[in-house]
DNA sequence: ACCGAACTGTTTATATGTAAACAGGTTTGC
DNA sequence: GCAAACCTGTTTACATATAAACAGTTCGGT
């Protein structure tokens, strides 16, 4: 697929110059292709965001979060979305400032997040992005691979924790 | 699966207490699980690479694909990994400085890079570490499956352009 | 021969992600 | 009742990603 400078004619002394036995960065190597992936995926979706309404994906993540989830503090939301709190807390806080959510006390310190109508639009206008690069990831799918990709996804999401904590 | 403050009993004028329809950030998003499982099994590869062989999986990915395709160049090896250029030279001065990898004099001032015998054994460490991550993951799959995913990522894979291009 | 375009790799500026330190308020236990 | 531990959310420092500007070199056309 990618052009590749040709070998040197006059090999260096004493450097590697046949290829090894390497999988890493094939297309068979699934890490690489799941990467790859999502990395489209994201970068189409924050392109789009930015441009159309001036928000991360960041900020849409926990509006989104807290369309499905009203009244979560930003701890909750920071849990639910696997996400870093101190990037909770920065988008909370752009949220806030563009009057897309308010707060009401919580327990302990915390803070309530709700939508305002104006958030409750916005989401609406933003989610159909997301949804469409799901539709066009998947657009060469019959139903019944969608079914089956669906179904091995959720065993790969099972080995998470083994590879996280591998690195413990 | 996770915890939720429970909604506030005093529900607050105007905003949003009912959840919206929404499954961005559900378990049935692919999205979502794609990058979920992507960033788990970066960072495993970058915490055992770092604390190995204090080498970020950048160079760690340059290494291989000088492995795979020796006396390529900098930028044969940036568009051949998908990876920005910046990244790339950095990486290949951080090898070069280790050693494990040299180079020889290319056309247009650029630069044929291959392994040194260090390098390679460098390489031969370095592997196993990330084929490792794939066997984590793939562990609950049958044999068919693993056939399976990789036919449909193949076909997810011919989208790429297609995400890319929409966000133009 | 020369000027401009194209291409090498590097540097820079900007944005973003991560982790640890932090201040304030709340609970816990002696 | 008071100190220690805890939990909120924020700030800070650091590492990394991205994209554009950059200098040097080679190629192409006139």
């Amino acid at each position: 697929m990618l052009e590749e400078t040709p070998p040197t004619t006059a090999p260096p002394d004493g450097l590697v110059t046949q290829p090894l036995d390497d999988v890493v960065d094939s297309d068979a190597f699934i890490p690489r292709l799941l990467a790859l992936l999502s990395n489209a995926l994201v970068w189409r979706e924050s392109m789009l965001l930015r441009r159309e309404f001036s928000l991360g994906t960041n900020d849409w993540r926990v509006l989104s979060a807290l369309g499905v989830r009203p009244g979560s503090s930003a701890t909750d939301v920071s849990e639910f979305l696997v996400m870093n709190k101190a990037v909770v807390s920065k988008a909370v806080n752009v949220l806030i400032s563009r009057h897309l959510i308010a707060s009401t006390e919580g327990p302990r310190g915390s803070r309530h997040l709700f939508l305002t109508p104006a958030g409750a639009e916005m989401h609406d206008r933003m989610l159909p992005i997301s949804l469409a690069g799901e539709d066009i990831l998947l657009s060469q799918l019959s139903p019944a691979e969608v079914i089956e990709l669906k179904a091995i996804l959720g065993k790969l999401m099972t080995q998470i924790p083994r590879l996280a904590n591998e690195a413990t």
